[in-house]
DNA sequence: GCCGTTTTCGGCCCGACTGTTTTCAGTCG
């Protein structure tokens, strides 16, 4: 069983118990140990029972049913659990506005257990009549109910971040308004974004709020107070306003950036200290206050290093802020080169000359074209032997029209077969000046075959980058299974640099594998993959998972300087 | 159910908003 399942098997009892009307805490407990599991950079299955007992979250009786699930693949507490409680339940808690007490409700008091008897009581108008409902809630219900069977899955980041910069230019233009931020999931560069964030300072929110609401593009109001309104815009997603005086805009904005973990965690460390916190900034027990303008005054007045947003996950970075310990991240200034672009040489919009433009605008160092081999599922014209050796000779015309402040490399992204042997000879390859492997296809077969193709191609000496290992395509599949922790020996063992590829499709590997990957010594590759020449622009979202995954510059090859990164490649072609 | 810079027991983050209520429970982030 690999953590995965065993981090959701933990999340379905913490459901199945909060429905129940178990003790807040204990689900707290099990949801806790789920998300840590979760991100967990170690697969349980190969840890000893103390290791276990280090797991944040993880106590004896938690471990215990670990342990039941590793060696039997079942938990008798869950299978109880069941009988006593519909596992149907559990869909109605993602209703908006719809939380635990609300299904045991309508549970045990009008004996629905699934969201489609819901939505036939809630139409009969039979749910007014329960305790505590009204005709106001029974249609707020409805309205979540409709919510949810649109289908609103969370959204990839792209698009997110497109929608809030439209918005942000409206909220800038209220009146009364002294700052406006992005905050929430985004500002953290999470990977799918379920709603937009926004704070703001003023001394006149209910005339800010009054404008905000009134804006166009609005589908509904769904609260609105002068301290937080939230509506739906008519792309379907949530948007929030917050806002608080310029005095406690710092406060505000660590909160609403989150993680709610974070907080949690954070609040948890001041209280410890005897003080309060909240989005409205410090209070001691004199009820004297301490107020925030800045956000860095809410480590600060915690004596904790300053957490930049990637790293608010409450994934052990208090306890790094605390010790003063916590990486130096990845930065987009950082980065010198590009080794993984196409050209219209194989399924690319934008010529050699339009591509190695844009590097140079971007104050680039390095571009390594690494067109499509022969081989490759979808691609026509893939690269052979002929077609590489005339590209050649036009990349070197061009290298010396455009001089020295870009050096252009030539690669090839190279086909891993079904067999794990690449789609070009050793001595097609060794002509070049980098080597991309990367799997496109067969991506559904055992993990251990999955496994085994990836390694081979890693052992091969000539390949310098394994693009995008996994092969998620954000959101059609999630890619092959693989066994991760051989992979990156691997790697690390044959020097090959494993790559964050920064489309917004793949997203490959993400930050979990990222930190794991670096933990284990591999070095990074964070590339842009563009297939025409402003899709460059996609970096920020590869470097957004390197800082999730705590990834400091020295581990990413792209950071490297022309000297350094020729040297590594000629010297582990030998 | 977990956990400890007061602790192996008694806590466990905090405030905003809504709706159904006459002072609060539920939900959310």
């Amino acid at each position: 069983m690999i953590n995965l399942e065993i981090a959701n098997t933990f999340e379905r009892i913490a459901n199945l118990l909060e429905i129940k009307g178990e003790l807040v805490y204990k689900v707290l407990a099990y949801r806790r140990a789920a998300e840590s599991i979760r991100v967990l950079t170690t697969e349980i299955s190969s840890m000893s029972s103390k290791e276990i007992m280090n797991i944040p979250g993880v106590g004896k009786a938690i471990a215990k049913k670990i342990n039941e699930l590793l060696t039997t693949g079942r938990l008798e507490f869950l299978q109880k659990l069941e009988r006593e409680v519909p596992s149907s339940l559990i869909e109605l808690l993602q209703i908006q506005d719809v939380g635990p007490k609300k299904v045991a409700l309508f549970w045990k008091h009008a004996n629905i257990t699934s969201l489609a008897e819901l939505e036939i009581a809630a139409l009969a108008g039979h749910l007014r009549n329960l305790p505590g409902m009204g005709e106001k809630s029974e249609a707020r219900i409805l309205a979540g109910i409709q919510v949810l069977k649109q289908h609103k899955q969370r959204l990839p980041i792209h698009k997110a971040l497109k929608i809030a910069e439209i918005w942000m230019e409206k909220i800038r233009k209220i009146q009364h308004l002294e700052r406006a931020e992005i905050a929430g999931s985004l500002r953290r560069w999470k990977t799918t974004i379920g709603d937009l964030d926004f704070v703001g300072s003023t001394r006149s929110p209910d005339q800010v709020m009054q404008f905000f609401s009134s804006q166009d593009g609005i589908k509904r109001i769904l609260s609105q107070g002068e301290n937080k309104t939230s509506v739906e815009c008519e792309e379907g997603l949530n948007i929030q306003l917050w806002l608080q005086p310029p005095e406690r805009f710092g406060s505000l904005w660590q909160f609403v950036t989150g993680s709610k973990e974070h907080n949690v965690r954070l609040r948890e460390y001041a209280q410890r200290h005897n003080l309060s916190l909240s989005e409205r900034g410090f209070i001691d027990q004199n009820l004297k206050e301490t107020l925030c303008f800045n956000e860095q005054d809410v480590y600060e007045t915690l004596g904790l290093q300053y957490i930049p947003p990637e790293l608010r996950e409450d994934r052990g970075e208090v306890q790094s802020a605390i010790s003063h310990n916590l990486p130096q991240l990845i930065s987009i200034e950082d980065i010198q080169s590009d080794l993984h672009v196409h050209t219209d040489w194989s399924d690319g919009k934008s010529t050699l000359e339009e591509m190695t433009q844009e590097a140079i605008k971007r104050g680039l160092r390095i571009l390594a074209i690494a067109d499509h081999s022969i081989g490759s599922p979808d691609i026509d014209n893939g690269m052979d032997e002929k077609r590489l050796q005339e590209q050649r000779r036009l990349i070197k015309q061009l290298q010396i029209h455009i001089g020295h402040s870009l050096l252009i490399l030539q690669g090839v992204e190279v086909e891993i077969l079904l067999d794990g042997s690449l789609a070009l000879p050793n001595d097609v390859l060794s002509k070049l000046d980098l080597v991309i492997a990367s799997m496109h296809d067969h991506h559904d077969q055992p993990r251990s075959v999955n496994t085994e193709r990836l390694i081979k191609a890693i052992s091969n000496p000539l390949v310098d980058i394994i693009a995008h290992p996994g092969g998620r395509e954000v959101p059609r599949t999630e890619g092959a299974e693989l066994e991760w922790e051989p992979i990156f020996h691997a790697a690390h063992k044959h020097q090959v640099a494993l790559e964050i590829n920064s489309n917004p499709f793949h997203l490959d590997m993400d930050e979990i594998r990222s930190h794991q990957a670096v933990n284990t010594g591999c070095l990074l590759s964070i590339n842009t993959d563009a297939h025409v020449s402003y899709r460059m622009d996609n970096l920020k979202f590869g470097i957004g998972i390197a800082r999730r995954g705590w990834v400091s510059s020295q581990k990413v090859i792209n950071t490297w300087s022309k000297a350094k990164l020729l040297d590594w490649l000629k010297n582990r072609k030998k």
